[in-house]
DNA sequence: AACATGACTATGG
DNA sequence: CCCATAGCCATGT
């Protein structure tokens, strides 16, 4: 079948950018989404080279654990954080609080959701 | 094609 | 919680 296009990259931040207001994803799941398992590392790499572009939201990209990993590239060490507490995220020690109860799954947008909204809540692996 | 890099993840101590 | 090791994949040189 057919394996990833080149434009790996665009379709990080085309998923990225679909992340809606107020929650947050890990790099594993957008890979995932993206046809790419195990792809995570290559994920926080594609975000790396748009290096903090104000039209992608990459301060909703965290690691699996919540961890504001990629915050040493947004200029600010804070600024990922007050970006995030903005949008109504509580971050602390570089954590996102309740990051299950804030996690969004890109699958979601890209395949057809039933009743998502119904049980938002649905133990990952933690 | 081989090597090095990285905003990852899983497991173990 | 902190650290080390191994596996994973796409990109660039």
């Amino acid at each position: 079948m057919s394996k990833l296009p080149p434009d790996f990259y665009e379709r990080v931040y085309a998923l990225v950018r679909c992340i809606p207001l107020g929650r947050v994803t890990n790099y594993g799941a957008l890979a995932r989404a993206l046809g790419a398992d195990g792809a995570a590392r290559t994920v926080g790499y594609a975000l790396n080279a748009c290096h903090s572009d104000s039209s992608i939201p990459a301060h909703r990209v965290v690691n699996r654990n919540g961890l504001l990993t990629g915050k040493f590239h947004f200029g600010g060490l804070s600024a990922m954080q007050q970006q995030l507490e903005a949008e109504g995220i509580r971050v602390e020690n570089d954590a996102v609080v309740d990051f299950d109860r804030h996690f969004w799954d890109p699958s979601e947008q890209t395949t057809r959701a039933k009743s998502s909204e119904n049980e938002p809540l649905m133990s990952k692996r933690l």
